[in-house]
DNA sequence: TTGTAGGCGTTATCAA
DNA sequence: TTGATAACGCCTACAA
């Protein structure tokens, strides 16, 4: 033994078979900077070295360090995703539409919940920030538009559920008040004149959106709101539970319940039925969402359609746009009406 | 104007209000290193500077760069988490008790989904790898031991679902075989023989001990298994479903159905359903998991409790005791038997 | 078209 | 106990 341990560098492989860039641009006898301007398409790069280089990535299986890029103020290839509530079954599909269409470009979420908590979402952001995300989505959520648009200033944003303007920020809503408006519909059609009414958190542009297709079908339909059949809960199973008990303590009576998604719909009929009212022979339900679950509830719920997987690619494909620098344009499916075994005509 | 644009670097705060470690020394007067010791409590500094550190870091609100940390070789605060399909409510429990717990020691955890699939787990864990996070926490799976085992070589590891060891490797597993007999064992006790099964994807350790669980009970109470009662399933409700024509289209009758996890056990009610037999006056079932979506089940569904976020705390608990360095003991609730509706004594 | 040099924000290694 | 100094792996002027 001669040489001293220390520089003893196998050029090729490390330790954890770990190649660097630099190693790609030994082996391919350019400079680094040459294999970087490949890797990222900044400059044009002659054909010969071009393929060297390429080979050479292959034959080392090379694949950029994302942690080195974001330091040297590149892309991270990861963007940051704002949910409320992963756990919830309706940010669940959302998240995988994200985490599917990204990947397809070699990007990667990386989710933090806002517990639709203000303080929480702008810590999440702040996290995300910090770990140079290359752009951000946020789902709903409760930080005002001002803050968002700030934080848009800096960074690629794709708002969903929201209205919002600005050079890097891109936003669409579904058509909640349509969505609303079909489900009530579908009720009067049956027959019903009596419908109640859950809204959901009404901090919401959705949930506020839902309620205002309610009214909306009943104005169309020349029946009078009466507030005695509305009440407002947070869009969760027990909310909507909960919300069914105060419906019913008051004196108004109802053939129809409009629950403003899924979730309390479920709750509602499981608050129904321990009141010994039976869905849909005593009360027709409609949800919002159509959720898996509601495909399984018992009965199969009547709901209107919105596909929150697609809302997920599609922020996701806007995102990649934005990212491209191009300005996104998404083409959500319109909201439709999804009859089961739920709702029933009135015939007393 | 005397001096050139150029270097007019202004110390304390860049554009974007980033505050650098490097500014916090020059404030506090101390070397950057210095600085970095007192974070990481890498070595002992005086407290006079620790002072004066402290208060720089607070006046100009320093947050140190995980990514830049990750580069130097330092830690990234971030662990990453192999689930199977995010969007399914039972990961979704679970990683909401993964994110609290992590939340509270400053980590942060990056989600991929191995879909069930091999391969997409496998890339899953190399694209953690070349994220650097700092640990790994495997839900279920289908990589080998042999391949997770190895990747812990490399990084502190929990993998739950399986039992494997190693020196930064930690794993546990619900008691699936228990919860298993308990389900199968109270339809018993209410006076049900012919009880049907229907088992997850028997690639899991979880499925089969739940399956084992069922056979236990049988032989307990001299009950000989009927292969024509037992079908076997993927975890999903349209699995669940499925397996509920294939036995209905068998010969064998059955007055009671034990599904392995509460998804099945919803479709299969479904299933039930449009075959016209009633939960529980036709058939009384039982699932498995306790998921919120059990509770608001109808009828509200008869479960084995294991609480799913409860296994994601412990996950993440395990991860975290591990990057301190110390060896985890997990202390997972036993499972419990939870009555509800959809089971009843058998009358006739 | 290509290469060299410097920097991104931290941590780690050595001296002092 | 402290402070230079050199990485970490990549990107981007700038120069050639």
């Amino acid at each position: 033994m001669t040489t001293k341990p220390p520089p003893m560098k196998a050029p090729s492989s490390r330790p954890d078979g770990v190649v660097t860039l630099e190693q790609v641009a030994e082996q391919a006898g350019v400079s680094p900077s040459t294999v970087s301007r490949i890797l990222n398409g900044t400059a044009a790069v002659s054909q010969a070295k071009k393929d060297a280089v390429q080979a050479a990535i292959r034959d080392l299986g090379f694949r950029p360090n994302p942690v080195a890029r974001g330091l040297a103020g590149g892309r991270t290839l990861s963007v940051g995703v704002v949910t409320q509530i992963i756990s919830s079954p309706f940010y669940g599909e959302a998240l995988l539409g994200i985490e599917r269409e990204l990947e397809r470009a070699g990007y990667v979420p990386m989710f933090v919940s806002g517990n639709w908590h203000e303080d929480d979402e702008r810590k999440a952001i702040e996290t995300l920030l910090s770990r140079r995300v290359d752009g951000v989505i946020v789902l709903a959520g409760r930080l005002s538009d001002a803050e968002l648009t700030k934080v848009a200033d800096s960074l690629p944003m794709v708002v969903v559920g929201r209205q919002l303007e600005g050079p890097q920020l891109f936003s669409f809503s579904f058509d909640n008040r349509l969505g609303g408006r079909l489900a009530t519909q579908h009720l009067i059609e049956q027959g019903h004149r009596r419908i109640a009414f859950i809204a959901g958190d009404l901090i919401h542009e959705d949930a506020v959106e839902r309620q205002n297709g309610y009214f909306d079908a009943l104005a169309a339909a020349g029946i009078a709101v009466d507030p005695n059949l509305i009440v407002q809960s947070d869009f969760t199973e027990a909310g909507g539970m909960l919300a069914v008990s105060r419906l019913l303590e008051r004196d108004g009576r109802f053939t129809a319940l409009f629950a403003s998604n899924d979730q309390m719909a479920i709750g509602a009929c499981l608050g129904l039925h321990r009141r010994n009212l039976r869905v849909p022979d005593d009360v027709s339900l409609v949800g919002f969402d159509d959720l898996i679950m509601a495909r399984y509830a018992m009965p199969p719920l009547t709901t209107v359609r919105q596909s929150v997987y697609e809302i997920g690619v599609g922020a996701a494909t806007a995102m990649l746009e934005l990212l491209r620098g191009g300005k996104p344009k998404v083409q959500l499916p319109e909201p439709a009406l999804v009859a089961r075994e739920s709702t029933r005509r009135m015939t007393r």
